[in-house]
DNA sequence: GCAAGGTC
């Protein structure tokens, strides 16, 4: 009988894919020298020529290859930081991997074929190259299949045992030319810049490290920082109308809003106050509804973790990691904000209905207050939204973890539910000559913000319209810019901001949710490479876009990962070059006679709107 | 002592 090893990326897909295969009937589960992986026997009848197969399924736990430079390139002192762009890198299993790399090596040493099912992304597919090449340590003439899916129902697993395709080459060159690029460009600048500030006062042995990914997270923080910094305040004048009835204070903004030449609205206020009486124009009431909200991805669930309950990125999603494991909640790592038709998500309220806090809102949806979720935009084919699977009894957890379930499934349980429905009333006044406006929202139907107590709805208070100066940029704001400029993935991205405030470029306001400032370090950082003068500033994202288009061009068989790299290093090379000659600009960006490089650099924020107020009757 | 990416 043929022998076959499957390989997925991760053991809870290994497990979902033996579990479909044997149709249940796993003939023997061994155990790996990892914890985490387990090796499934069982039989399945592939399609000819192969038929009925003594199959293994087992995975990797993501990469198992590293990638270094070759001895005498290694040590900071080996060379000059230069040499990087040039010197032979090596790959090699990394010590925390031997255990996997050896049970694929071995496994595969009776196997005729070697099935990868690894995720079908691009990195998947480089991953899928590393389990090849270890399979072929122990058996050169394994022949190599690849399992195409973008989900693990039962059916669409069974349709791509039928249909076995080939590894994707261009797609792993990809990944493997990102690699490249990114160890020796990070590595090269990071010893150049940390060698050269190592002089500056305050900065002794602390690492200044280059990264594709956090030099322009650093460059958004920074960006904010300076609109914050340049913004001039003008002082301006306007007229508010404020009435009470029934002890409740009621105030009309200005139609004309607001106005920066004082003496004009002295003489407008003067003229309301001469008419004496303010008149009623109109009152006109209009349904209205608030939405509820997505299905939930992983970018939401960090920036609305951070919104909501205060705590870091990094943490929102390392404490996701752990319910995931646990088999509290679903694969956190996910694009998709759409559930699939198939799913039965009334049976997923049911679980919920046990909650003392939520639980008779879930029955409340069972007994008809059940609604379709939305459907977002997005849908990597390969993970459903975020959603809870199991109840988990509060006193299981503790405080942050109880917190995040909580959110996911008040989450899930709002997107199963309606929309708020309201009517707003919107109140004309004329006062005089000048025109104010008003409106009140009265919430008739509460539904989904019953459960989403993150979620307020009020009448939305009218705010100055201009000449406030810009707040800190939060947590949700860098998320949301990063994932607009494609820096970093939505696993990687907690971790490039958890980066740049270890490095000490930012610092993370601790109150209440997370906002970011600047050092003097990482201003300096950022000014001192625009002030060379470079084409793309490091700073800026537009070098990571570049570097994605470079990778799709790979895929797409118009380039090579060879001539990528090379062409790449050529261009980092000539910056390299070029900031090393003006190593001064950098240096005297960051020397200061009187800032500390690791403080938090001063703000100054502008003024207020200042107000005349006229009372109405 | 360096990057970013995967996953636990």
């Amino acid at each position: 009988m043929t022998r076959i090893l499957c390989v997925a990326e991760k053991p809870s897909i290994a497990k979902a894919v033996a579990g479909h295969l044997s149709g249940g009937a796993i003939r023997n589960t061994r155990n790996t020298g990892n914890k985490y992986i387990k090796n499934y026997d069982f039989n399945y009848r592939f399609p000819p020529p192969w038929g009925e197969c003594n199959v293994t399924m087992t995975a990797v736990v993501g990469h198992t290859i590293s990638w270094d430079f070759v001895d005498g390139f290694r040590k900071w002192k080996d060379c000059p930081p230069s040499a990087l762009f040039d010197a032979a890198t090596k790959q090699f299993v990394s010590p925390e991997s031997k255990e996997v790399a050896a049970n694929i090596s071995s496994e595969a040493r009776n196997a005729q074929i070697l099935y990868i099912w690894t995720d079908c992304d691009r990195e998947g597919e480089y991953i899928g190259t590393e389990v090849m090449d270890l399979a072929r340590k122990t058996n050169p003439r394994i022949e190599v299949k690849r399992a195409k899916f973008s989900n693990i129902e039962r059916a669409h697993i069974l349709h791509a045992a039928q249909h076995p395709g080939d590894l994707d080459e261009r797609q792993a060159a990809a990944v493997r030319a990102r690699i490249e690029l990114d160890l020796r460009i990070g590595a090269a600048f990071t010893r150049w810049q940390t060698m050269l500030l190592q002089t500056v006062r305050g900065l002794d042995g602390q690492i200044v490290s280059y990264g594709s990914c956090q030099f322009p997270t650093l460059g958004f923080v920074v960006d904010r920082y300076k609109k914050i910094k340049s913004f001039v305040s003008e002082p301006f004048w306007s007229i508010k109308v404020m009435h009470k009835r029934d002890d409740i204070n009621v105030n009309f903004s200005w139609d004309r809003s607001s106005l920066f030449d004082r003496m004009a609205v002295m003489i407008m206020y003067e003229r309301c106050l001469a008419a004496k009486v303010a008149n009623v124009v109109s009152v006109v009431k209009k349904p209205t509804s608030k939405w509820k909200p997505l299905p939930l991805t992983t970018i939401e669930l960090q920036k609305q973790g951070s919104r909501f309950l205060g705590l870091s990125s990094q943490l929102v999603m390392n404490i996701a990691e752990k319910l995931y494991t646990q088999g509290f909640i679903s694969y956190p790592r996910t694009e998709t904000d759409q559930f699939d038709e198939g799913m039965d998500l009334p049976a997923l309220v049911g679980k919920q209905t046990q909650s003392h806090a939520w639980g008779e809102f879930a029955q409340g949806l069972l007994a008809g207050g059940f609604s379709k979720p939305k459907n977002g935009t997005h849908n990597d084919k390969a993970h459903p939204p975020i959603h809870p699977v199991a109840y988990v009894a509060p006193d299981k957890l503790n405080a942050d973890e109880k917190r995040v379930y909580e959110f996911v499934v008040r989450r899930f349980l709002a997107c199963c539910s309606k929309d708020a429905r309201g009517e707003t009333t919107t109140v004309k006044l004329q006062y005089g000559e000048e025109g104010f406006h008003t409106s009140g929202l009265v919430v008739l139907e509460r539904n989904y913000l019953e459960v989403y107590v993150y979620d307020k709805w009020t009448s939305s208070q009218e705010l100055p319209a201009k000449d406030l100066p810009p707040g800190f940029l939060t947590e949700p704001e860098l998320i949301a810019l990063m994932d607009a400029n494609g820096i970093g993935t939505d696993a990687t991205m907690a971790e490039h901001i958890a980066k740049i405030i270890e490095r000490k470029y930012v610092f993370a306001r601790p109150k209440g949710r997370s906002e970011f400032s600047p050092s003097n370090l990482g201003i300096a950082l950022v000014e001192g490479y625009d002030n060379i003068g470079f084409d793309m500033s490091l700073s800026k994202p537009f070098l990571r876009k570049e570097m994605e288009v470079k990778m799709k061009k790979i895929c797409e068989g118009a380039t090579t990962c060879r001539d990528v790299v090379n062409s790449s290093v050529e261009q980092y090379r000539e910056m390299f070059v070029k900031a090393s000659q003006c190593s001064d600009v950098l240096k005297a960006a960051l020397f200061h006679p009187t800032k500390d490089p690791n403080g938090p650099v001063a703000y100054e924020l502008g003024g207020k709107a200042k107000c005349l107020l006229a009372t109405a009757r």
